[in-house]
DNA sequence: AGGTCGACCTGGCAGC
DNA sequence: TGCTGCCAGGTCGACC
């Protein structure tokens, strides 16, 4: 569900809420989103105390820390949420217990789909995922020049390129379509043709959509929920995303859906060439 | 080797 | 109302 903006807003309402508690309980209510087996999961995570909490493409790790340190890795994927304060449902899958006594509070891990992964590991380069990912958008690695060299024998359409993660990290479909409808280029061309000014906006607003994403807390089409189960405020700036025969924002012609990848493709004919 | 495609699950919605 | 088919924000492994 959730690309890069929303779960870096998820990733600042949990350091809000989570940091330096401690998980006195776990309630896991369906072992099938769980990546450690149950009672190590339990057993690593309880009486831990949250040290920090990060973010990677759209992995969260949450840092834990008592008898010895753990990461707490939680890939959300489609449908998964992380709640905190929120009433257990028939999606709820994991109940984290946090604090003790009037300080008590829980965090919720629903998940419609189960798609969604949770793990502890000791050490981050045990998950493979992460040891894979590209460049965040917002590193000094990720540039119009790593763009244009990574690119310059792909035979693949860009749309395909903003989706690869190990080209660059925490870009899903919503956000791959704003960026190039931003661009003015065409999802369908090829990767391989770019020049360096195309290649200076795909890294120019691929941050700005990702910014105004974050500052808005993130999008909301079917699942997304913050971790005060609220809807994010980007959807209603989303200019081609789910809007097939609505008028282009900026010269009116229907926009139109294809499919790349196996997966919508949203954008205007004639802004994007 | 690079790239595409189904499979993984559940549920909402449109159309009949 | 109920059925069917399609669609969904991600990721991986099988396959071409």
């Amino acid at each position: 569900m959730p690309e890069l903006p929303e779960v870096e807003t998820i990733r600042r309402d949990l350091e809000k809420a989570l940091l330096h508690k401690t998980f006195s309980q776990i309630e896991v209510i369906d072992p099938f989103v769980l990546r450690t087996p149950q009672d190590k999961f339990i057993d690593a995570l309880k009486k831990k105390s949250v040290e920090a909490i990060d973010r990677r493409g759209k992995a969260l790790i949450v840092t834990c820390v008592g008898r010895d340190k753990v990461y707490l890795v939680v890939q959300l994927m489609m449908t998964g949420q992380l709640i905190i304060e929120g009433v257990p449902d028939k999606h709820t899958r994991i109940i984290f217990h946090v604090g003790n006594g009037r300080d008590r509070s829980l965090m919720l891990y629903n998940d419609q789909r189960r798609f969604g992964q949770l793990r502890v590991v000791k050490d981050l380069s045990d998950v493979k995922h992460l040891s894979l990912l590209g460049p965040e958008p917002f590193d000094a690695a990720f540039n119009p020049k790593y763009i244009l060299e990574y690119t310059r024998h792909s035979k693949r359409p860009i749309k395909n390129l903003l989706l690869d993660h190990t080209f660059v990290a925490g870009i899903g479909n919503i956000y791959a379509c704003e960026i190039l409808f931003r661009c003015g280029l065409s999802p369908k061309r090829l990767a391989g043709r770019l020049s360096l000014a195309q290649a200076k906006d795909i890294h120019q607003y691929s941050i700005q959509v990702l910014n105004e994403a974050i500052e808005a807390r993130g999008s909301s089409m079917r699942n997304y929920r913050d971790a005060s189960g609220q809807e994010g405020g980007f959807k209603k700036l989303i200019r081609v995303y789910a809007r097939e025969g609505e008028n282009c924002p900026r010269c009116q012609s229907p926009i139109q859906r294809t499919v790349q990848a196996g997966r919508s493709t949203f954008y205007c004919p004639q802004c994007q060439k």
